[in-house]
DNA sequence: TTACTTATTGTACAAAGGACAATATTTAGT
DNA sequence: ACTAAATATTGTCCTTTGTACAATAAGTAA
């Protein structure tokens, strides 16, 4: 295994950044480190690592992420490169920011050695963070925002089983709308769902039914028609 | 001026390639250059070079453009980055895409000192390619289908004044579609157009009206109206 | 003047989207 | 058991958008 660490010597180098999301409480959250090395120490941030020279990106991507959640098998997206010559006060590091989306419920997080604290933020209180990570994870979360138009990625937020009104809650969080909720189920209605003998608990009101994506139906749908995801 | 070679000490770069395309003949073209030296010499390629250590990327590939077509001013957009370790046969080039929209008519292309040719070909006629840029050139070619959807990219292409045909043609071309006239006519109908008492020439019947892009129109609809360019 | 070719507009119907009302199912309190 | 309160879920009307197809207009070439 390669052993990389930034020295005096450092001048060149390519790293890899994580953009995190979950959906809890009404809104999408980034999982952020609070950094326990110099440079910016004790600044908040992204889990990131430098890639190593044989390593392929989605190979690093996927050992950055599971050294760090321990998930592993998380489908991983591919955002933008950063390159500013300026960005890393050590030396020129072009980063290459990757994203996945979690269920937030589904893993407890903890500080890895190199982190002081990990916490999730939601996207729209975020603190100042260290390097360039504001525009990263501004920028990653507005392609996050486009693609949860066109590609039924949302799931991957939502608990497996989820009331309807949770998925329009995410979707009036990301689109900034208060979309009507019978016209919200009219539009969805494409969307194959599994309806589960199941309701919410412990809510004191009417408890709503519980769905879950019909993964195998969708991939069906989509590739014996001309249906295509639309929100 | 930084000179960076290739040489047997190389292991580890950062180069940045532009998928430059244009549109002709009915087709989405791509610019290709025949490659004059190893690795894959005689082979075609998309332009491209390495990122000097303390340019930033929007730099490199403005300047990587202006050194191929003389054309400065030109929006770039983008695309992905590529970092297959095996990707170079000389070493580790993580190479970072970036792709503009330019009118063919509108400058002569020559093949500069280190390309042997330099052509213009249809994206559904591309031979092999060197590296990986055949994979470069269509995970590009996807992404700016993407873009033409939603955002007027595409008389970035077209000639400054069009018809309403050859604008149909360009779409036609990217969505793969045989779309009604009289449909894409009314489709189009928000899209703030400049009218020209002008006419197509050189035609055995009856001439199309020549349009243009009304950009400052444009601007300012997105600007005070909820309108949101779509195809 | 006429045939031919493509440009441009119109009409009728279907599908999708939005505002808003009506009904249903729970919990909590009397 | 009955009622109020809260939210879930469904339905209806109407506007907008999308699609198929027909009709008309304006050039060129004989």
């Amino acid at each position: 295994m390669y052993k990389i660490e930034f020295n005096d010597f450092f001048t060149y180098s390519f790293s890899l950044d994580c953009v995190i999301f979950g959906f809890r409480e009404g809104k999408i959250h980034v999982l952020l480190i609070k950094r326990a090395m110099e440079p910016y120490k004790n600044n908040w941030a992204v889990p990131g690592d430098l890639v190593y020279p044989d390593e392929d990106l989605p190979d690093a991507a996927q050992r950055i992420l599971f050294e760090l959640t321990k998930l592993s098998d998380i489908e991983l997206h591919q955002s933008q490169t950063f390159g500013n010559p300026k960005r890393h006060p050590q030396g020129r590091v072009i980063t290459n920011a990757y994203f996945a989306l979690i269920r937030i419920p589904d893993f407890s997080v903890e500080a890895a050695s190199w982190a002081e604290a990990i916490q999730w933020t939601a996207v729209d209180e975020l603190p100042e963070l260290a390097f360039d990570h504001n525009l990263i994870v501004n920028s990653t979360y507005e392609l996050l925002k486009n693609k949860l138009r066109y590609e039924p990625i949302c799931f991957d937020m939502l608990p497996e089983r989820f009331t309807l009104n949770e998925l329009q809650q995410l979707y009036d969080f990301a689109f900034e709308t208060e979309m009507d909720k019978a016209n919200f189920r009219k539009k969805i209605k494409p969307i194959p769902f599994i309806a589960h003998n199941e309701k919410q608990q412990n809510v004191k009101h009417r408890p709503a039914k519980l769905f879950s994506f019909d993964s195998a139906a969708y991939q069906n749908k989509i590739r014996s028609t001309d249906y295509q995801f639309k929100m």
